[in-house]
DNA sequence: ACCTGAACACCGTTCAAGT
DNA sequence: ACCTGAACACCGTTCAAGT
């Protein structure tokens, strides 16, 4: 492990279990028994280090939905099961442009993979169930439905009801 | 006009004109030709003044929905024009929890009722169609399709294929 | 009522310097 | 190679004090 990857370790660590806030360069340098401006020494930026969980995320995610079984209800559930699994790292995900030259080449491709097969090759309708997932789980994550709402089945009404894609 | 209108006034031209980085309560402070400090006999925190401001953004968003005519093609596309015209108010209005005591009664509702109806009553086709029109304007807003995507093209898809509501 | 300077506990980042 | 203290230009917020 490169001490840059080490760094990311525990970025990654510290978003998950005590948020975003905490995820400073003093906080992440006190956890790994140095002081901050010896991070600059192994990354460029703050901004690096979000790139690269960013990437991580991706990957995961990715993995998590070729995983996931045939169907656009089973596609969904992955998709949300891993959102709720990593909520701050779904977060940083997708709460920041893609940092597309930092990025390695392939990985958003690999990631949005599977939702393309599932709508059988329709661009439009993969980035319309991308859309729909994100957009259900980003306002889950956010407390924007009401207290009791039943989550569940505006996901079963929405993934049922969406047609299985053929190309325009 | 009370001091606080003022101060919410000016922070939301300061937000839409410069971004989220330029809302700090020293900058907001200068632009009204006092010190920040003097801020805090007006409002709280500076959490009070984005509540505000989100739930303007919510009412605004509410009555263009509204205005959008009939048929979920013209909702979503009130909904997106609404969002990239403000995109940073909707940004803030988006990605931190409603204030639920500190929004007024009913705003929340106003803002859903023209989705609600669109979903002839049905609360899950409601929230699904609510997700998916937010879902694609955060993925549009934080540059997450590539250059060049036609994004018209899947809101299309998406909005069209959609099924009208029938209660479940 | 409204505003102030000084201060506190923080940020990300740079830089000359030490081993 | 790797790390350091000091510093710069910032944050949100509190507080005693001034008009």
């Amino acid at each position: 492990v490169s001490r840059r990857d080490e760094i990311v370790d525990v970025a990654e660590r510290l978003l998950e279990a005590e948020g975003p806030e905490t995820l400073s360069m003093r906080r992440l340098a006190e956890e790994m028994g140095i002081r901050a401006p010896s991070l600059y020494k192994h990354i460029r930026s703050k901004d690096e280090i979000e790139a690269a969980l960013q990437q991580r995320g991706l990957e995961s995610l990715g993995e998590a939905l070729a995983d996931a079984g045939t169907g656009l209800v089973n596609l969904g559930s992955a998709y949300r099961r891993w959102a709720l699994l990593h909520p701050r790292l779904y977060d940083l995900m997708t709460r920041r442009p893609l940092a597309r030259e930092q990025i390695a080449e392939g990985v958003d491709a690999a990631a949005s993979a599977p939702v393309l097969a599932a709508a059988a090759g329709d661009i439009n309708l993969a980035r319309a169930l991308w859309g729909l997932a994100h957009g259900l789980v980003d306002l889950e994550l956010a407390g924007r439905f009401p207290p009791g709402a039943d989550i569940d089945a505006a996901w079963r009404t929405a993934f049922e009801a969406f047609p299985t894609g053929r190309p325009s």
